[in-house]
RNA sequence: UGGGGAAUAGUUUAACGGUAGAACGACGGGUUCUGGCCCCGUUAGUCCAGGUUCGAAUCCUGGUUCCCCAGCCA
């Protein structure tokens, strides 16, 4: 079976991909060429993973081929760095563009020949006026636009005039070229939209070799009828654009013709997706950059230690369709957790730590306890955990006065030390005020292992490390940036800012195997979450980013403890 | 009385004239050396009004609501 027949009986199903396996299927196209266009102007975030899944994943299953390809037609906005920095992102997520990294710029000649191929044909002219008579004469919504004095200029005249903005003759604004269609149009794109403007800027790739940009409308289409692009992509917004598009295709001796489909674009719940504001947050300091964990930018999500595996499972769970849409961020956890649950190596670590003295344990003893490093995958093996008689336990899981249906550690009760010994708590250690410092404890050697020969059970196994051998190290943690799920459009959105969007833990207790963990890997804590290894760690000093949290019943528990209050 | 797009459980999404199904979430239970994972169950939906049809989420007519567009941004 070829790729394509394999994707007609079992590739995904919106409506899109139905589009090319008709396509295909009718013979309309040989062969699918997609392509993922971004503008340097700002880093990738989850919603171009979506377009990027969409895009290479059309090309990849249907046998055919996806460009990278930027939009680079705005010398005064763009940039170098995000042009590697791009590159970057879409090789994290897996995709690969092969021989086919193109930029709007490698076809700004041949977009040049075509403007002066309108201009011949009476489909272009030069327009004298400045961007405020162009506004001002464009119509309303519910009001025609009114024709240019310039609109009927010779053939001779316009491409003498445009000839001469590209030689560098006039000033920004002083003049444009403009597609000659239809004023009176319903649709405010085809109201004689500009198709090159006079910018005086140096250009990320071309330098100062022009003068002139063409716009996007005069590039997009462009570009993809020159590298042959079957099936361009993009979102809702854009739909506007599509009989301006197919129009200039139409006027032009293109290669081929193209086309544009629409699907709507992703939102998230508890974030922001656009650039816009985005950039808000970084330029205001409210984040500590684009990689900022809290950010949904893919860089974010990558330093927070998502795997690419996982942004890929939403992308497809979120689906393509035209209609608008708010994911709900829990759908993201919960790809990051049902991918980790898989693939994270389980490890100890005590977050917020409490000195335990076990005082039947021998002093200066140590012994090395075998933990399994991954429940759900026998191969990766196990580990050995060194014990002693001085622990660290979560602060979290003693309470000298526990409610019910509390099954961690309290005066008297014992508990499981997973992988170790039960130990039972027989005194509670106060400071001056009152807070509780230290526990004292006894153990049962005959559990070693975590099992009672007896037979007896207790009801909480919680993890610790030894004292002597804890590697000290600092975890940050992350809840959602904004506290309502659809944080309010306009300036006033910063008011909706989640003042704990970080916490940020130091003097961490680390069992010695979290020395070893590599940038990117993400591990999972046992009882507590999975979390990746921050490029601020240090040697000797790992610093841990909290990528998601494992549920946690016992937290809801409390928390209806608190409503009921 | 501008043009374009969209409406199916709380959120996404399937169903292409023939039993409205899934995932996430929420809730309850089982299991458990992670209050995790896993398993079982409950909850809950076709925007409205007409029409066509044996049969309508799907086709037709008329409404309603929401989103996008008036950059020399993309």
């Amino acid at each position: 079976m070829s790729e394509a027949e394999h994707a007609a009986e079992e590739g995904a199903k919106d409506f899109i991909r139905e589009v090319v396996r008709e396509d295909l299927a009718s013979g309309e196209t040989s062969t699918v060429v997609t392509r993922f266009p971004p503008e340097p102007n700002g880093y990738l975030h989850i919603g171009h993973a979506k377009s990027m899944c969409l895009n290479f994943g059309v090309g990849e299953e249907f046998g055919g081929r996806c460009h990278l390809r930027f939009d680079d037609t705005n010398p005064a906005k763009e940039e170098h760095e995000y042009i590697e920095a791009i590159q970057r992102d879409v090789r994290w997520l897996g995709f690969d563009w092969g021989e086919h990294l193109y930029f709007a710029s490698d076809h700004f000649e041949t977009l040049f020949a075509w403007a002066e191929h309108l201009i011949e044909n009476g489909h272009a002219f030069v327009d004298d006026q400045t961007a405020e008579e162009i506004r001002n004469t464009r119509g309303t919504l519910t009001e025609p636009g009114q024709n240019s004095p310039y609109r009927d200029r010779s053939v001779e005249e316009n491409l003498d005039l445009f000839r001469r903005m590209r030689a560098g003759e006039f000033s920004e604004g002083d003049r444009v070229l403009r597609a000659r269609v239809d004023m009176s149009s319903g649709n405010i794109n085809m109201r004689d939209p500009v198709i090159y403007r006079i910018l005086h800027a140096e250009h990320p790739r071309t330098g100062n070799t022009w003068c002139i940009y063409p716009t996007y409308d005069f590039a997009h289409g462009q570009s993809d009828a020159i590298e042959g692009v079957t099936h361009s992509l993009c979102t809702l917004e854009f739909a506007d654009h599509r009989p301006l598009y197919d129009w200039l295709i139409a006027n032009l001796p293109t290669p081929m013709v193209p086309r544009q489909f629409e699907f709507s674009r992703l939102n998230l719940t508890h974030t922001v997706l656009s650039k816009r504001r985005l950039i808000q947050l970084v330029e205001e300091g409210h984040v500590k950059g684009w990689d900022d964990p809290r950010m949904p930018t893919i860089g974010g999500l990558r330093r927070r230690g998502f795997p690419p595996e996982a942004l890929r499972d939403f992308a497809k769970r979120v689906g393509i369709t035209k209609s608008d849409n708010v994911i709900e961020v829990a759908l993201l956890e919960h790809c990051a957790r049902e991918l980790l649950n898989k693939r994270a190596l389980r490890r100890m670590a005590v977050l917020k730590p409490l000195k335990v003295v076990i005082e039947n344990y021998p002093e200066g003893e140590v012994e090395y306890l075998d933990a399994v490093n991954n429940p759900e995958d026998e191969g990766a093996g196990k580990r050995q955990v060194p014990f002693s008689r001085e622990i660290y336990l979560e602060q979290g899981d003693f309470m000298e006065d526990p409610p019910r249906k509390f099954f961690r550690l309290a005066p008297g009760r014992e508990v499981r030390l997973r992988y170790a010994y039960f130990i039972t708590c027989t005194d509670v250690i106060k400071d001056d005020a009152g807070n509780v410092v230290e526990l004292r404890c006894t153990y049962d050697p005959a559990t070693r292992g975590g099992d009672a020969p007896d037979g007896r059970k207790v009801k909480g196994t919680l993890h610790w490390v030894s004292t002597e051998h804890a590697v000290d190290g600092e975890v940050r943690l992350y809840n959602h940036l904004f506290t309502e799920p659809e944080p309010t459009m306009g300036d006033e959105f910063l008011a909706g800012l989640n003042p704990e969007s970080l916490e940020v833990l130091n003097g961490c207790k680390f069992e010695p195997a979290l020395a070893e963990v590599n940038e990117g890997d993400a591990v999972q804590f046992e009882r507590q979450g999975y979390f990746g290894c921050d490029p601020d760690s240090g040697s000797g000093h790992p610093v841990f980013n909290r990528v998601v949290g494992l549920r946690d019943s016992w937290a809801k528990i409390q928390a209806k403890g608190q409503a009921n209050k």
